[in-house]
DNA sequence: AAGTGGTCTAGACCACTGC
DNA sequence: CAGTGGTCTAGACCACTTA
């Protein structure tokens, strides 16, 4: 009878527990299979309510993946970095490169969902750009797809007025993006502020991320001043927390 | 028959929906009730198990706390924002004052759970200290807790050689902390390294930050660089991600 | 003492995957 | 078609909180 004596920890906790540190010891690959439901009843002697909770504390820590008619796998991991600070070097935007092009690395990264039209400013944003309510604001969403997984998505905020006629309202800005446009109006980024919080993903998130469970977000939201400290532009991106190393580099 | 029509949504989805967009309308405060087993059932007409199952989902996103015997509640969230770049500038170290009072702005910071050792480098940080396998480092642990609630776990890596006899080795390594302790040393520190990753805690991050459910953690590792582009310090850190904002100002 | 959430059982039917 | 995970029921006993 396995793991009878020793405990008054819950059933489904120590066969959480046994697994998870024979994943850890490699007992399973990545991407491998794990002992299933049924599999669990069998060697400990619970029911299927039981063995499901277990597998499901696994699945919450996101170290395994449940797949409907297949069984339950490893989770494997390769996130790509993320350097915060050089990749919105001001010396990058003239060689019309995207800037997210650094990102990944000889890895295939595409952008699809890309939608621009303007709309009224929300709360939120129009007290980070110092905007009157009921100004109008464009609006420029997009998700960004590695090897075939979204990872990111993306929205950001410009003054409509600011920007009116320029390629900034077309889907495609050009090359250098936003910032180099931006610059073009006179108005150049001279100094960005990213703040980063995680939280786990709201269903739309988990929906457009194809996010398995256990799988928190990181939720980023940069703001880029002029010389003259006027914010003019604000980027929310959700980024699937998974895929991500976010790195900064700076001096003391 | 609440919720009959309409659906190819599991049932505990629906409801766990219906109270989702209620807490967002603010129906239900942040630290106020929120119906439990016994009245989802009722309600609902469902089994136990299911309106668990309801509930489970709101729990595991982070949107609300079961406490035993009293209920189930709305989740509130105060964060702190750590501005990762001026905390560490080199002005804040001769002050005195500790990095982090910056950090607390008003609130009840402490400090516990230090531990101060020497150890064998684990390879992860022998690969970033550049250090040869089976060197001594010297491992500095603390625990900080704000409001009474513990956020953030921390644990350095230093060269032992490089720390013999020097205040770092104990406790309190004095004013203006480990920096200025490793300037008076002659490696003052002058470029830094922030690597974020947020992910699920595993069961002893969650033990030791006392981690509801439905919260991630953010791993956080600094290097610390001399002029010589020596490494001279790891600093990795845990911290609950519903704590914390990180915000990063930079230049373009 | 009454009510709450935590654990657990022993069934059932379903949709999906893989051979 | 056999096996997998997903949903759901109707019970049970327990430990804990609140009053």
């Amino acid at each position: 009878m396995p793991g009878s004596a020793s405990s008054r920890q819950p059933k489904y906790r120590q066969i959480a527990d046994e697994l998870r540190r024979a994943i850890q010891a490699g007992d399973y690959r990545p991407g491998g299979t794990l002992p299933g439901e049924n599999e669990i009843m069998h060697r400990y002697q619970v029911a299927r309510m039981t063995a499901r909770q277990a597998l499901g504390l696994l699945i919450n820590e996101g170290l395994a993946v449940a797949r409907k008619g297949a069984g339950v796998y490893v989770r494997s991991f390769r996130p790509i970095i993320r350097a915060g600070i050089q990749r919105l070097s001001s010396e990058t935007w003239p060689t019309g490169r995207p800037i997210w092009s650094a990102d990944a690395e000889g890895r295939d990264l595409a952008v699809d969902q890309i939608e621009v039209h303007e709309a009224d400013v929300p709360d939120r944003v129009s007290a980070l750009l110092n905007l009157a309510d009921a100004t109008k604001v464009l609006v420029r969403s997009r998700r960004y797809v590695l090897d075939g997984e979204p990872v990111l998505l993306s929205r950001s905020y410009l003054p409509a007025e600011l920007v009116a006629g320029s390629p900034i309202t077309q889907p495609d800005a050009g090359p250098g993006g936003t910032y180099a446009r931006l610059k073009d109006l006179g108005y150049p980024p001279t100094r960005f502020r990213e703040d980063l919080r995680s939280r786990m993903p709201e269903p739309e998130e988990t929906e457009r991320l194809q996010l398995p469970p256990g799988t928190p977000v990181v939720e980023i939201t940069r703001t880029a001043y002029t010389s003259e400290d006027r914010p003019v532009e604000i980027n929310e991106m959700i980024a699937d927390a998974s895929a991500y190393i976010f790195r900064y580099d700076f001096d003391a």
